[in-house]
DNA sequence: CGTCTATATTTGATATTGTCAACACAACGA
DNA sequence: TCGTTGTGTTGACAATATCAAATATAGACG
């Protein structure tokens, strides 16, 4: 596992990218946006403190609290809703949604047929200027099919 | 304010539904179904829990949460996401999705063009079934984009 | 290179939301 | 009416998110 899923980045390359959202550039904000950039998606904040920490960093929740704010409003970073109660964060590449399984609560990637917010545009515009449409599928994933009680 | 949304049912035409769904009749279970038949929808559990005091009938959050458990299993009423932290529910009639203001936080509903569950298909059918299909639009509604400082 | 100031981080307390287990109670059918 | 089985209640608990105040640091400027 030393080589996850995207290749990793320079500590420079990151700050690069840090510096042209405007964002001042500390160690606590490198080491989320690595593990963000590293997995593929889907961190809740508590999985962000984890696998910083893992890397020999530790940092209190509140911080990456406040990081991803910065992040979310930079555009860094997208807020994938997977259902109350967590929040899942990941890179903001390209525009895409999520399957949820009812049995073992995985997060699949489905990609978006049109690539780019807001892909959809509501029937009622008189509500008011959507920026962004989410879509959630929800239903039992293939894994789950085959081994009814196999859970997560 | 004495006729909310939807016209009031009695205790009898409640007790109907909850039978004719497969489900014993207890007060409690009426109770709740009163306030979300009579509010417009967009209730999260504590929200139930007062708008029932405020009738009189005090139950616990508890008693909540598997009342309405047992709705969704029964498919009377639907789950809402509205973003990460909040489980809001309503009568499930037509199927519809939601926007969410950045702003203010309300929740409106928006009408699904196909009316019925799953809506819409995804790309990749090999990930699981899909049973349905959720979409968060995220904006700023017209309220809060006419006063820039309102909060809810 | 050193100082300054706005910005970030840390800390601890607290609110919100949802869950677990064990016991007491009530609805429905016999 | 009685008994079985599903419900409600209770209290503790876990997970998630937010607030305020004190401290530390990044980046800019001299």
């Amino acid at each position: 596992m030393d080589q996850p899923v995207h290749p990793g980045l320079t500590d420079e390359a990151i700050a690069d990218r840090l510096r042209e959202a405007g964002l001042r550039v500390t160690k606590s904000r490198v080491a989320v946006y690595r593990v963000l950039h590293e997995s593929d998606g889907h961190l809740s904040v508590d999985e962000i403190v984890e696998l910083v920490a893992a890397r020999g960093e530790r940092y209190p929740r509140m911080t990456v609290y406040n990081i991803i704010a910065r992040f979310l409003g930079a555009g860094l970073v997208m807020q994938a809703d997977a259902g109350p109660g967590r929040a899942l964060y990941e890179i903001a590449e390209r525009w895409h949604h999520h399957f949820v399984c009812r049995v073992c609560g995985s997060v699949y990637d489905v990609p978006c047929v049109v690539g780019r917010k807001p892909c959809l545009e509501p029937d009622a515009s008189d509500i008011g200027e959507v920026d962004e449409a989410q879509i959630i599928f929800r239903g039992v994933c293939t894994a789950c099919t085959s081994s009814p009680h196999h859970e997560n």
